[in-house]
DNA sequence: CGTACAACCTCCAGCCACTAGAGGAGCAAG
DNA sequence: CTTGCTCCTCTAGTGGCTGGAGGTTGTACG
């Protein structure tokens, strides 16, 4: 019993900081924890494992509603794991779609800063190819490289 | 003169959204452009020009901030563009390091999908993987690898 | 026992770069 | 004149936190 252990504790432990823990209680993504009696929360080790799942998680870019859901599933092991199999498999999708175009991005930023003379503004190669769409040999990233929120 | 065309021409022309060009201008990072008897925007040239110059920035992932300094160097031709590159190589650096990062997550979520046998979530290589950081190949995702906020 | 100080509590505002919606005015074509 | 489009302003919401104000609780030391 009573191995609580305090929110600085947990947040030590498990790598997510104190004020990101009462944020996801806040979401519900953690369930409420008890309290002692002077109003302070107590996490035992099923919640540091969650935190842990859930730093995890995030550290592979899973975003929160992603993350709501597989730690559903966690909790319901009969069930058949497609639905897990799908996030992950569209983060992936995911995340190969993001680095062809950060690729793209790296080649078309090294054109500009290898090409730029260290001289004036007046004939820079960086602010020349920005200005000039036409100069840019990666026309794909204007379109819709504009990359969705992160990671 | 009057070459003045509307915030939707503007729009259609340079590939920025209506509501994105007024939220620019209200930044700062377009000066207010004049308006008609009827308090309808006119855009010139020029406006037009530094439209697709912010747009372009942007699919390169730089920040408003970053480009607020680029157009200001653009408008003095004659200053050193030593800012200009800084900037650009700042970029450069963080593109590259979120491409090896990325690349990184790549692997771990292949083999999280891989691995997955599509049976139930107790045996779900991917739940099991989430769960476990232990089970990680690549531990120094969950360090820091919680990518700053993309372009 | 008092007191300093850390760690905790709640609530609210702010970050970035937009995006969406309400509610209204202007304008051209039929 | 009416329809329907574009435009206007203003406000609030998005995600995933982060930081601060202002207050309480717990602990270590003298």
């Amino acid at each position: 019993m009573h191995d609580g252990i305090s929110i600085g504790q947990a947040s030590a432990a498990s790598g997510v900081k104190v004020t990101t823990i009462r944020y996801y209680e806040q979401v519900g993504l953690l369930a409420a924890p008890e309290r002692t009696e002077g109003n302070r929360r107590t996490f035992d080790e099923r919640d540091l494992d969650r935190l842990t799942f859930i730093r995890h998680s995030r550290g592979l870019g899973f975003d929160l509603d992603g993350i709501r859901t597989l730690l559903s599933l966690q909790d319901a092991p009969k069930q058949s794991c497609a639905e897990a199999d799908s996030i992950a498999k569209a983060r992936l999708a995911d995340v190969e779609q993001r680095i062809t175009s950060l690729v793209a991005l790296k080649a078309e930023l090294e054109r500009m800063v290898v090409g730029c003379s260290h001289g004036r503004v007046e004939n820079c190669r960086v602010i020349e190819i920005l200005a000039d769409h036409g100069k840019c040999r990666h026309h794909q990233h204007a379109e819709q490289v504009l990359l969705p929120p992160s990671p």
